[in-house]
RNA sequence: GCCCGGAUGGCGAAAUCGGCAGACGCAGCGGACUUAAAAUCCGCAGCCUCGUAAGAGGCGUGGGGGUUCAAGUCCCCCUCCGGGCACCA
């Protein structure tokens, strides 16, 4: 059971007698005198600039929303960072480890509703909250360059930044349909919506409408980022994966179809064209009108296979068409409102496919025939040009369409076999059939050309006759930024009565967010309400101006912030550019997989924008990337819902920070999901006591400096070799997989190893100096995991250096090599003995020792000795018959 | 549907290059210390069978097959769990 009384009882206990050798290990009394300590060394993890002579190492945490708690997965984040950044100093590094806050967002607006609090002054108090709690924990980091987003400090290079870009047409404003929801009463953008509904109301279905945006041109980007990717080695492939699908790269041709001139169709052909069903063939004097239908496909192969055109309903053709045809207009509206329905049942992905017959008919230009135009909802307006030329044959969704409405399905490629295309017949059980390593059939002057093949000379031969275009197609689009709300910086544009759109001038930055704002549920911005907020003169002409409403998407500021971690105080420019020269790009970033497409995409697209500004050298702000696993507790992630979450504080107060954030490595290699068991944690704490207990005890023996050489006793080898063991293990996986589960194991059986060998330590066997290197050492070694133990042990040894400034140790390779191994002996693969011998025997000792084992003897008496299979230092095995 | 992870004792996990499966820790059991408890320390501990015992043998890394002297690890097929994408033409 919990026992809140033991932290307050054990202090004074401790005072008492703190260096005596049977204390009690009391992390609440070492901790909070160490955090006196440290507080009044505010340089004490502070980044030295860039003439140091140290190599620099940048490493980072995704900075928190200030929501005014750390959960678990804060903890796990902020330790895997800390460890690291104190084995870098220890390493000899010059150490960024800066920490800052994502400070804007709707839950300040909430809660000012909620409470009655001002977003700023409630965002503000969180802040100082979890600062304490991040120093509580006795995180390592530079607060000198803190950076705090919703103050105008930062802020204004947001608007800094958005005026280059609007000078270099990257920043542009357009009405189009966006993303709404209606529980913020904002906009979001595409990356921002998950499965239909709100990234923040995962119950709220996203509305479309219509309104005047800011976007920034991401997409001008769009190459670059996907072709970069492949030089992320340091990135999880998982993360490049999914940023190179929300890219969506796809190559394929634009294709015109022009509508039937209906005046230039004969009297005898009017009766056949009812339902749409069938292609007409081509005729003789019917022509195409100025109307143009434009499709993108990626299988330009497959147009002679083409049996109707589908249009996305809210293409603006269709509204052409509905005009004049109010039955049309009725079913796509009631096409619309089906759609509307099935999203509201929730079930996404299971929307059926609906089509209305728009009566009219468009020309194939490569052979004259007439297709039928329908409108259909699983074509989407904003990919492509938000209209296809539907294959039923080779195109799964065309063929679930074409056989619910039955239209025609016509074969035109086959399985490239004998290389003659096998009889149509035999493959009508395949359809839909899309394999692109296939032949053309029925395709005309194409007909027998290779899939491929065919792809490049038909998009050549569209472009040659003006109807068409090969053309690259991605699905990323523009990042719409403006959101209607109160909490975030400002847009400095402002919109003249005779000037029309007019950017607010360098020098009246920052265009501050007033403070006196009203937060209430109505919609509509709330910047917006407030006159002498709107009200503005004309920087150009001097008359009357209205200053845009909205604020940015709060990605704008995390897109860029680790730039100004450099020089956070800096009131001339977002950052120096050569000291951001010295920093960049980040050696290692850590953080959530949840930001693999949103903060990470745009954080990359940030950076080339500015590289392009002439601001930073870099193409790519991070080298590394780690992305940890999720805390869960009882098979699911922590959430309040599910009642399962565990606070950082409780723990902490029961038993130190030290063995809160050594469990949360401990317990899972940090990029796997961590199962929170607190008794897992009391193990971690016992274990600290032991470190503390036995460094406590012999720490007057160590005191008497450092020395080394002479003959070792074999107990001071014994040790000396489990210790370089330790140090070259735990070295090893920080430069590599980062395991520190492992490493921290590694600890416990070093020191385990120490107190089953305290007789001979007792008993003379294990001179001072051996004794000192051991414990030196494995303070070190504790120092990236248990820094608040590990600073108490140092000083308790007798050590004056900062602790963080002093070298890690190095493993001395010959002392860790074992003078004697064992070596399992198998007979037919199965384990029947083991025998020791000294590391370096030759193969023929090895083989003799096996065989003579006696239990080996008796079992392969009698028996022929087929084989032997000898793995040097590591098993031998006997195959007998 | 497609793409990634993952599945190992009662539990969290380890085994880094195909070479002693279960390191380290938790929970458990036995013992020491103590008037007693807490704390601490020592020992046992994958499962099954045989044996009073020391010990011996068998089975065992989600399931089935394969390669190999040897497979948690490599190959093929399947099940379940987690995550991402999902009418992208």
């Amino acid at each position: 059971m919990a026992t809140p009384e033991q932290t307050e009882a054990a202090p004074a206990a401790a005072n008492s007698e703190p260096a005596s050798h049977e204390a009690r290990y009391n992390p609440a009394e070492i901790e909070a005198r160490w955090q006196e300590r440290w507080a009044a060394q505010p340089d004490l993890y502070a980044a030295e600039p860039a003439s140091s002579a140290r190599p620099k190492y940048y490493v980072l945490e995704m900075l928190p929303y200030p929501s005014g708690q750390l959960h678990m997965g804060h903890v796990r984040n902020y330790a895997i960072g800390d460890a690291l950044a104190r084995y870098m100093w220890m390493q000899g590094h010059n150490v960024l480890h800066p920490m800052g806050w994502d400070a804007f967002g709707l839950p300040a607006e909430n809660a000012a509703l909620k409470n009655n609090t001002p977003p700023r002054e409630w965002t503000l108090a969180n802040i100082a909250a979890m600062k304490r709690q991040m120093n509580r924990i006795g995180l390592s980091y530079d607060w000198r360059n803190e950076i705090t987003t919703c103050l105008p400090d930062y802020y204004r290079w947001n608007q800094w930044f958005f005026l280059r870009m609007f000078e270099r047409g990257l920043a542009y404003r357009r009405k189009s349909k966006v993303n709404w929801c209606p529980q913020c009463a904002t906009v979001l953008a595409n990356e921002q919506v998950v499965n239909g509904c709100c990234w923040r109301h995962e119950d709220t279905l996203v509305e479309q409408r219509d309104l005047e945006q800011w976007f920034l041109r991401i997409t001008n980007y769009a190459q670059e980022l996907l072709d970069d990717l492949s030089k992320l080695e340091g990135w999880p492939e998982k993360v490049r994966t999914m940023q190179r699908n929300w890219i969506g790269r796809s190559e394929g041709a634009r294709i015109d179809f022009e509508l039937e001139d209906l005046e230039s169709i004969p009297e005898e052909e009017r009766s056949a064209r009812r339902g749409g069903t069938a292609v007409l063939p081509a005729r003789e004097g019917v022509k195409g009108g100025e109307v143009k239908i434009t499709v993108f496909t990626t299988r330009i192969d497959t147009i002679y296979g083409a049996t109707s055109l589908q249009l996305a309903p809210e293409h603006p053709l269709v509204k052409q068409m509905t005009v004049a045809d109010p039955a049309l207009d009725a079913s796509v509206a009631d096409l619309l409102e089906q759609q509307r329905r099935a999203r509201e049942a929730g079930d996404v992905g299971a929307i059926q496919k609906h089509g209305v017959f728009t009566g009219h008919y468009a020309i194939n230009p490569f052979n004259g025939e007439r297709l039928p135009v329908w409108v259909a909802n699983y074509i989407l307006l904003d990919y492509g040009t938000g209209a296809i030329m539907s294959v039923p044959a080779h195109d799964e969704r065309d063929y679930d369409f074409a056989q619910k409405y039955g239209l025609e399905i016509r074969v035109v490629i086959l399985p490239r076999r004998t290389g003659e295309p096998a009889d149509s017949g035999e493959t009508e059980s395949l359809l839909p059939f899309t394999d692109e390593d296939s032949l053309l059939i029925n395709s005309g002057d194409f007909s027998t050309v290779g899939c491929h093949e065919a792809q490049r000379r038909m998009a050549a031969y569209a472009e040659e006759h003006g109807f068409g275009k090969a053309t690259v197609t991605y699905r990323l689009k523009d990042w719409g930024i403006s959101r209607q709300r109160y909490w975030g910086t400002p847009i400095p544009m402002l919109y003249c009565e005779s000037c029309g759109i007019v950017p607010v001038p360098d020098s009246d930055l920052p265009v501050l967010l007033p403070d006196n704002v009203e937060i209430t549920q109505q919609g509509g911005s709330p910047l917006g309400r407030i006159p002498e907020f709107v009200g503005a003169a004309c920087p150009q002409c001097g008359g009357k101006a209205r200053r845009e409403t909205d604020t940015m998407d709060t990605f704008v500021d995390s897109s860029w912030y680790f730039y100004r971690y450099t020089d956070a105080r800096n009131d001339r420019a977002p950052f120096d550019a050569s000291t951001v020269a010295y920093w960049f790009p980040i050696d290692q970033y850590i953080g959530g997989v949840e930001h693999a497409i949103l903060h990470l995409i745009y954080s990359r697209f940030w950076t080339r924008v500015m590289r392009d500004l002439g601001l930073v050298r870099n193409d790519e702000p991070v080298e590394r990337l780690f992305t940890q696993g999720m805390v869960i507790r009882n098979g699911a992630k922590m959430s309040k819902s599910k009642g399962n979450v565990v606070s950082p504080d409780e723990m902490i107060a029961r038993y130190g920070a030290d063995s809160t954030r050594m469990y949360s490595l401990f317990a899972a290699p940090p990029d796997r999901d961590l199962d929170w068991q607190e008794d897992g944690v009391a193990g971690v704490s016992r274990f600290l006591g032991r470190v503390c207990r036995f460094a406590i005890k012999y720490a007057g023996r160590a005191k008497n400096g450092r020395a080394a050489g002479g003959d070792l006793s074999p107990a001071s080898q014994a040790l000396l070799r489990k210790l370089h063991q330790t140090i070259r293990k735990i070295t090893e996986d920080f430069a590599g997989r980062w395991h520190f589960n492992t490493c921290i194991a590694a600890i416990m059986e070093l020191v385990n190893t120490l107190t089953a060998a305290e007789p001979a330590i007792n008993g003379g066997e294990v001179p001072d100096v051996v004794l000192t290197e051991i414990l030196r050492s494995l303070t070190l070694l504790l120092a990236p995991f248990a820094p608040y133990l590990a600073f108490e042990l140092w000083e308790q040894i007798g050590e004056q250096d900062n602790l963080l400034r002093s070298p890690w140790p190095e493993f001395d390779e010959a002392l860790a090599r074992e003078e004697q191994i064992e070596i399992p002996v198998q007979i037919n693969g199965k384990l029947r003995s083991v025998i020791r011998l000294d590391a370096d025997a030759d193969e023929d000792t090895v083989r003799d020792a096996a065989l003579a084992d006696p239990r080996i003897a008796a079992l392969i008496e009698c028996k022929e000795v087929a084989r032997i299979i000898l793995v040097p230092r590591k098993l031998i095995n006997i195959v007998v018959k």
